[in-house]
This record gives C-alpha cells, structure tokens and sequence, in this order.
DNA sequence: GCTTCCAACAATGTATACATTGTGGCATAT
DNA sequence: ATATGCCACAATGTATACATTGTTGGAAGC
C-alpha cells in the first residue's frame, strides 16, 4: 500500500508529518511556507499541496488570517477518533460477515494470526515485539477491506490521525510491560473476530471489533493519567492539550 | 457552515464539482486542467488544489500516468457510502445518548420535528417539499453534531459525496410519489431517534438511526431498478456506472 | 505616557513560466 | 501490410514571479 511516487508533493507530505508527529512542531504553530520550503528544499507549491491534504488528515488546519498551523487536539477528539476507528472497523467485519468473504482471504487472515501467535512465542520480554507490530498492521489492514473498497478507504483515512491507527500505542522502542501485556487479550480479539466473520455472525464480530479499539483508549488513559512520561513515545501524543 | 469566502480555490470547488454533478462532465472523462482553468477562467493553481480535494471527497481520481478523471462508482460503490453514513449517524446518535445533550439543544431538535410536521401538513400534493427539504437538512446537520466536532466532521464529510448525503433523494424537481409517500416513516424515525437520545437508550437511537439511512438505500435502488428515467435528477446519479 | 494611525514589510494567494514525462502519430524497415 | 521505433507535441508537475492582504513597528498627536 505505499506509493512508490517520490514527487515532491509525497515528499513534503511525509516531511511536514514528520516535523508534526516527531513533535518538532508543537501543537498550535503556525507554518510558515517559506521556512518549511526552504528547510524541506521543497518549493512552495508541492508544499501547499501538501498542507492542503494534511488539513484533510486533520492534523493541521486553517488559520482564520490564512494559513496553516498545527492542530491542537483535547483528550475526547483523540478517544472520539479511536471510538470512530473502532465503529469503522466495526462495520468492516460486520459487513464480511454479512457479505460473506473468500475462503482463500480467510485463509490468509487465519495464517496472519497464527504468524502472530508465533511472533509472541515466548515470555514478554522474549517476543517478538517488532515482528508483532508489523503483522498486526498487516491484520488490520486487511479486515480493513474485506468488506470493500470504501470501508478500506474511510477506515484508512481515520487511521491517519497517528494516534487513532490500530498501531498507535505499539511503537518498537516503547518497553512498557502493561501494552505488551496487552497483546495477549487483543489476539484472543483478533481470533474471535475473524471465527465470527467465518460463521456469519456480524453482530458478534461488529462488537468484538469495536472493543478491540477500546485497548488503544485504555492505553491512551494509561499514558496520559499515570504515566505521561510516554507521551513524547507515542506519534503526536505530544500535540494532545488538555 | 458555508465558507464566506470567495477564494479562487473555493470558486474552482463549486465550479468543478458542480459540472460533475450536473452530468455536464461524465464517469471516466479525464480533466484536462488547461480545458477546465480556461472554462472556468481560473489559472491553473487553484484549480490543481481544488482538483486535490474533490480526489479527497471521492469524486475524482488520479490517474496512473498523472492527471485527474471523474470517477465511475458501482452501485456497490453507492451502497457502501450510504451504508456508511447510517452507521457513521448511528454512532453519533447512540454517543449523544450515552454521553447525554443539554435540554436546550434537544428542545431546539424538537422544534424541529415540529416544524417539518407542519412542512407535511395536507396532502402528499400539498406539502411544502422544499420547507421539507431544508428542515430534514438542518436536523441532519444539528444531529451530527450532538456528540462531538470530530463526528460531525466524518458524518459531513462522507455526506459530501453527493447520493451519500441525506437530501440525495429529496431534490425539489422531483415530484415521484414514492419519494413523498416515505417521509411519513422518515420523520416517525426522526422522532424516535430523539426519543430515545432523551431517554438515553443509545443502541436504539444507533438503530434507528441506521435503518433511517436505508430509505436512501431503498430510494436508490427504485430509481435504479425501477426508474431510470428519474437518474438525472438526482445529483451525480449519472455517474454510477453498471 | 499612552493611544492611534500610517507605512513598510512579510506572509499568503494567484498567475505564469519552465521542466519533465507520457502519448500519439508518422515513417521506415521487415 | 503490419509492426516497431523515433520524434514532436501536449499534458502534468514544479518553480518562481507577481499581487494582495494582514501584521507589526514607529512616529506623531493628544
């Protein structure tokens, strides 16, 4: 799914995401285009271009004098793009249940699992944390289009925002015990949605799939009442203002 | 909601959207930017942006070896969208249950319901359609936003594609009798979903709300199926393809 | 000393010029 | 006659120049 474009509109797109989610830009800075061109090596309209499709994303928006800055978010917008996230993928599997979907796609969500089973072989500190956050991108993103082409498309779009994505709260260098716990109980979830997807049910798998989505709330209460010291740890945690 | 300003990009927006919606250019045609800035008597940079964010609504698309076309949606294609904005309405609904909404806004909802009963007020023959019309868009709108800004920003956002949006099949030329005939059950749903958001029962207001899209769905698929004739007068049903 | 107005500057919004890439047609060779 | 390769043109992608609007600092007047 990455494009291999490396237009200058691409690039800028993944520079300024960049500066915004590494936290070089603080929530509320305006940007200017001429210092971000100049510091991208970028001229300013692939960059405007650029902003303009982030302000889609959400992460940046129009200032009133024109313009853009970055955009702060509270609390309730990160848990309300998580819930949507969950409600999206909700419906994906509860439409591929519905819908039915190809033994040959279930096959291949049900190796995924078992890849991942084998990823988390081991104690917590032995798995294979790197392997398991890559394989359960995989996971998502492919119940992300069983059901069809839109539902990938929404779903994709709302997983923009980096800290509504199913691999928010998975970054490699973040060692926190209770998220690898965590990991435990959401492949049960991934299990249990892809079994009810297989026997039809599609309200089952729409509940399931909607709270495997709360683990990612239930980690963003974690970091941001008992352990803000992660903050900085998780993509564009740090743009998040009370 | 509508943008005062009078940009060059916004021009090109209204200007692009609506020759694809008026049927004026059809599913598949590529657009060449040249043609169109000179059509539109716009140069090309703001149309190039414009370009942009009709490919973020969905109504466009990129095409391979560069450029833009207008895009060829399936039936599927509709379906989903408007699958889509019941769940996406439904989840608005069912949080401003659960999470609860100032009196005063429900009353303002209220009121509403009333004045579109007066709008239905007589015969199928007598009604005041285009009061009707613009009532049921403005609770839509007032629903959207009764959980929170970022679900009214998804809701809107899908609601842009233009079979999506809860007016889809309620244009004012249209005088089919099947159409009028079924906003007597839309605004006994509409009733029910703020009933059961005062009571706070959020599964029924989510279910409501979602069964309340399927008059789209139904509507859509009569035209389809039964009426084609109607197709180019519901806004860029034309470019439904198969 | 504070406020207000004006002017200069700096930033965004727009237009146009340039570069690069894809496409189509024509000619030539098999 | 058909297929292939090359050349010319046209379209998009990018850079830059220009226009317009907002902002800031300073000076003058109260």
């Amino acid at each position: 799914m990455s494009e291999a474009r490396v237009s200058q509109v691409h690039r800028a797109l993944l520079g300024v995401r960049d500066l915004i989610v590494s936290g070089d830009l603080t929530a509320g800075t305006r940007l200017h285009e001429v210092a971000l061109s100049e510091k991208l090596g970028i001229s300013r309209t692939p960059l405007r271009s650029a902003l303009a499709q982030l302000r889609q994303e959400g992460l940046v928006e129009t200032i009133s004098s024109g313009g853009y800055a970055v955009r702060r978010f509270s609390r309730d917008d990160v848990i309300d793009a998580i819930e949507l996230r969950g409600v999206l993928e909700g419906t994906a599997a509860r439409l591929a249940a519905e819908r039915g979907v190809d033994a040959s796609r279930l096959a291949e969500l049900r190796w995924l699992l078992s890849e991942i089973d084998g990823a988390m072989r081991g104690s917590e500190a032995e798995m294979d944390f790197d392997r398991y956050v890559e394989l359960n991108a995989a996971f998502h993103e492919m119940l992300w289009g069983l059901a069809s082409e839109t539902i990938y498309r929404e779903i994709e779009r709302i997983s923009r925002l980096p800290f509504a994505s199913p691999s928010a709260f998975l970054n490699k260098q973040s060692g926190v015990p209770a998220f690898r716990r965590s990991l435990y109980g959401a492949q049960a979830q991934h299990r249990a949605i892809i079994d009810a997807i297989g026997r039809r049910e599609g309200t089952r798998a729409e509940a399931i799939a909607r709270e495997h989505a709360r683990l990612a709330r239930l980690n963003l209460e974690y970091v941001l009442d008992e352990a803000p010291g992660l903050i900085p740890q998780v993509p564009a945690l740090s743009l998040v203002v009370s």
